[in-house]
DNA sequence: CCGTTTTTTGACCAAAAGGTCCAGACAGGC
DNA sequence: GCCTGTCTGGACCTTTTGGTCAAAAAACGG
């Protein structure tokens, strides 16, 4: 064994995805890439494949370290109620503290459908129907135990809420101010209200 | 006055839009614009100034005779809350009846407004800022005639309605099947039921 | 300390990007 | 029918694009 790579592979796919993130596929050209890691253009594909892997990978990454590791803290959050209003508060959170705006990379990413391969796209759409079945099922936990309308119906709701939370994280992009997207979070709670 | 132009100006930035419109700005080319309107290099550049200026045409026409025009009609109905009912309704129908999922321009550039002047930014959020007074106005003569509940609050609501709205035309674009959308734009109504 | 094996480096490539330019085509006014 | 002004076509330009390559450098086993 010769000789070890002298960057941090993970290290190089973290800040690639925030470029990704930041500025979408198209306008994100590879001397961003080495400028931003400060890796060489031969290294750089000597380890990747190209832009196309560089962006999966990316993509994999946040799924991994923001969606599915938060939805993982939430599934053990015993009240319903608490659970979703809690994803909601999340989002919030982390677009207003994002200087930068990048808003969610999944839904970034679901607007940029058309430039990529259908294994970005499943990516994508994987992570919604999740995040839509987290709620359904909080919902009906909800509704078992009497702290949730039964009027309401769970799957659909469910499919509301999640297009609630798309909606603040295209908004927290620029569009509405800081204040505006907790008051939607806290209109979108009504919904199962 | 020696010779008129031997193609339609605007024809040329309506099928110059639905590129833009379907592919974002930076992935659409000058050569893309081309093929679309069969117009030759020099023509173009003579015509226009430029990418960004057949840009900001494409999307003040979308602005105009897409959100503006359908605004207007609304405008005109009496029941406010089938005004909002009839608003989420054209959203719904419009998605589906779109078979390149090209979504709605105004939200597809507010996710690109890194890439964008404050010329274009201004064109977006002002158009979520009038659809969300729309919705504000209608709620608050739902509530003078009593067919809305006093007990909502008519701006925080309003701009709930307009996140549930980005977030229906972000999942049209192919995340979710047709038949979510008009469950989510359903529910969007309990908002103010 | 020498070969082996891998990484690094930066030059290099073809293609595509956005944009310019001008010779020629064209329709008016005279 | 010619002159004038604009419009067209396409060659052309520079820069940037994503990607390749070969030579040099670096660690390890022997």
């Amino acid at each position: 064994m010769p000789w070890e790579k002298s960057f941090d592979e993970s290290d190089v796919v973290e800040k690639t995805m925030k470029v990704f993130w930041k500025k979408g596929y198209a306008a994100t050209s590879i001397s961003d890439i080495l400028d931003v890691t400060g890796i060489k253009r031969g290294s750089l594909y000597n380890a990747f494949d190209g832009k196309e892997d560089l962006f999966m990978r990316g993509l994999l990454k946040y799924d991994a370290e923001q969606r599915r590791s938060m939805m993982r803290e939430l599934e053990s959050v015993d009240d319903p109620r608490k659970a979703i209003s809690m994803f909601f508060d999340y989002i919030v959170r982390s677009s207003n503290s994002d200087c930068d705006q990048k808003g969610c990379f999944l839904v970034n990413t679901s607007l940029e459908f058309s430039q990529h391969s259908e294994a970005v796209q499943k990516v994508v759409t994987d992570a919604f129907k999740e995040i839509s079945a987290f709620f359904e099922k909080q919902i009906k936990r909800g509704q078992e135990r009497g702290s949730i309308p039964d009027t309401i119906s769970p799957r659909e709701t469910a499919k509301a809420l999640v297009a609630s939370l798309v909606g603040i994280r295209v908004m927290g992009r620029g569009t509405f101010g800081k204040a505006a997207l907790q008051q939607i979070a806290d209109q979108a709670k009504r919904l199962i209200a």
